[in-house]
RNA sequence: GGGGCGGUGGUGUAGCUCGGUUUAACACAUCGGCCUGUCACGCCGAAGAUCGCGGGUUCAAAUCCCGUCCGCCCCGCCA
């Protein structure tokens, strides 16, 4: 390099006229004019024009005709104001350009296979072969930017909490209950293998244990299951955990560290305190216990009026022990048969057998199944959904669980389909109480809803031998516009009762030891009582940001089969190394 | 494991439903020429695609059928 830059290219000014600067960076674009030539030059920080006349430097010009796009290129010039009427307003450095005498090419470019700038003209699958060309779009860079300056702020406050960052180890072992691990073979224990972490869960309990009565960790977390747009195989949690504390002190501790960093990043204010909604309340409103709570059309329970009714459908899923739910939509009478097809189609993927409906006419409901309501049911259906004319009602009956989801589901694609949902804003919610355990049909026994350590809430303590699904947990879920992006809960902290559930658990005391033998002795040696909280930092970043995918706020994400397009990752491991690992492949073969 | 959408020059798309007037079209990018105030520069010209891959149907396949791979969205899964 002939020179050293002196400014970046995104902050030069008009007061800044008559210096000498160095700029570099990539060519963003050339416009060449025959004389003159104008070269757009961007960096991280911004675009500066810079200009090369053979007036001024002959050689300089000559150079500037080989340059191509995303050439890096050192240039030495003088800033001067743009000339009257070629002031560009969409630039922040548009008053002024570097009008140059010197210039270094410090490499050339292949043509790049798709544009460098914001405008999406590429596929995804492009874009990730070459992360390394996505990157330097604007746009992606001011998203990692942006999660910089967050994670820093996060790391501010909770120092100023006196939050202390410990590192827990990536290699450990695997615990039984939640998601699939991955496993990392080691080839010092033949046979044996390290778990990497689904969360650091059991490390922040023993340092709490240890004495470390306020822990936090920007951590990555990895768990082996299917893909969606929110979900990558590795991801990265804010952990915290504190001792001595209550429900009421974690949710002041996390709505602080809410409004301050969006604050601090997004210059925006976070009312306080977050609406709380009981798990059991979300479920019967809104169909989820991670209620979109920006709208409307909350779910009603009209089982005790159709069971009247001659509708056997309705009156079957009710002697079964089921329910019948509503949601009212407001002037949609003029909905078309094939979107209501479509609308059931939706409720069937949740697996409700169907869909029901009424639109509202001249005060009486208008539907192909009308005829099995008498004008009573009818009249006191309208009434319990404030049903008004031209309205559209729709009803699933069956069991709990399908009338929640399937309901729930609509609600949100109703939602979105009718732009109840205001755009911006940012709907914060604790969601507590969950069971503490749900029962698995498949396995016939009781999985704990949230982790193995969480502490039931006291006063249902005695059901816990005789209605176990009655108990409520000591846990909470943090809600942001019907997204999960974080949970957490009181731990247990007494050897006894730890004891207790694994039983509930079906987690045999020998079974115990050797799974957790390490944290229940631990739990003999004077645990206080400790809770905390995890917090998904790329879904809260991806709705700071307005992103579809967190995809869009991670710099090397993986694809939906989990493989890494740059660099080709999982990759078959050689002979070599399978043998060191005394690892022999078992592979299903094709026909072979 | 299952359902849906997509794959056509370097890139993004049209064409596919009804197989043949298609010599596969358009825009951007690329290359060459001209151009001293552009910033979506402009003008003139050029090059660039066996239509993801394999098989089948047919006189004839980008187009229809079967299989397969890749990407995305979703169900299951994700304490």
């Amino acid at each position: 390099m002939k020179f050293k830059k002196t400014h970046d290219c995104g902050c030069l000014r008009i007061s800044d006229v008559g210096q000498e600067v160095v700029l570099s960076g990539w060519v963003n674009v050339r416009r060449d004019h025959g004389g003159l030539i104008f070269v757009d030059l961007r960096d991280r920080e911004g675009i500066t024009q810079v200009v090369f006349n053979p007036q001024i430097d002959d050689a300089a010009h000559i150079i500037a005709h080989q340059l191509r796009s995303e050439y890096v290129i050192a240039v030495k010039g003088v800033v001067q104001a743009r000339p009257l009427g070629t002031v560009n307003p969409n630039l922040i450095t548009g008053q002024i350009e570097v009008l140059v005498y010197e210039v270094e090419i410090l490499n050339t470019s292949k043509t790049p296979p798709f544009e460098i700038e914001d405008k999406l003209d590429a596929s995804e699958d492009l874009r990730l072969r070459y992360r390394y060309l996505d990157l330097r779009r604007p746009k992606i860079q001011k998203n990692l930017i942006f999660r910089h300056h967050l994670c820093q702020k996060i790391r501010e406050f909770l120092d100023r909490h006196r939050f202390i960052e410990i590192e827990t180890p990536f290699l450990i072992k695997s615990t039984p209950e939640g998601a699939r691990d991955y496993l990392v073979p080691s080839r010092v224990n033949p046979g044996r293998f390290y778990a990497l972490p689904q969360s650091p869960q059991l490390f922040k309990q023993i340092l709490m244990i240890a004495g470390f009565d306020r822990y936090f960790q920007i951590v990555r977390c990895f768990r082996d299951e299917d893909l969606r747009a929110d979900r990558q195989p590795e991801f990265t949690q804010l952990d915290i955990e504190a001792s001595f504390i209550d429900e009421e002190e974690i949710f002041e501790l996390v709505e602080g560290l809410v409004v301050y960093i969006f604050r601090e990043v997004l210059k925006r204010e976070i009312q306080r305190p977050f609406f709380r909604l009981k798990y059991k309340e979300a479920m019967e409103r809104f169909g989820t216990d991670k209620p979109d709570t920006r709208f409307g059309l909350e779910i009603v329970d009209v089982t005790e009026i159709v069971k009247e009714s001659d509708f056997q459908v309705f009156k079957r899923a009710i002697e079964k022990g089921g329910q019948v739910k509503g949601i009212k939509v407001s002037s949609l009478e003029d909905i078309s048969k094939g979107e209501i097809d479509y609308l059931t189609s939706l409720a069937t993927l949740y697996g409700a057998k169907g869909l029901a409906y009424f639109k509202v006419k001249e005060g009486r409901c208008d539907s192909p199944i009308a005829k099995f309501f008498d004008a009573d049911i009818q009249r006191r259906i309208l009434d319990s959904l404030k049903a008004e004319e031209g309205d559209l009602l729709l009803f699933v009956a069956d069991d709990f669980r399908i009338v929640s989801e399937s309901l729930g589901n609509l609600r949100l694609h109703l939602g979105k389909r009718l732009n109840l949902i205001p755009d911006g804003t940012f709907e914060f919610l604790w969601v507590i109480h969950h069971p503490l355990v749900e029962y698995d049909e498949e396995e016939e026994r009781f999985k704990a809803m949230h982790h193995p350590f969480t502490s039931p809430l006291a006063e249902d303590f005695p059901s816990l031998e005789k209605n176990p699904l009655e108990v409520r947990a000591r846990a909470y879920d943090l809600i942001l516009n019907g997204v999960e992006i974080g949970g957490g809960s009181i731990r247990i902290h007494q050897e006894e009762i730890q004891k207790q559930i694994f039983g509930l658990l079906g987690i045999s005391p020998r079974e115990a030891e050797e799974k957790f033998g390490f944290l229940l002795e631990a739990f003999t040696y004077g645990a206080p009582p400790h809770g905390g909280i995890a917090l998904g930092l790329d879904r809260l970043l991806r709705i700071m940001l307005n992103l579809d995918s967190i995809r869009e706020v991670i710099a090397f994400p993986k694809t939906q089969s989990a493989t890494c397009l740059m660099t080709g990752a999982p990759f078959e491991a050689t002979q070599q190394q399978l043998k060191e690992l005394n690892i022999r492949l078992d592979l299903p073969c094709n026909g072979a």
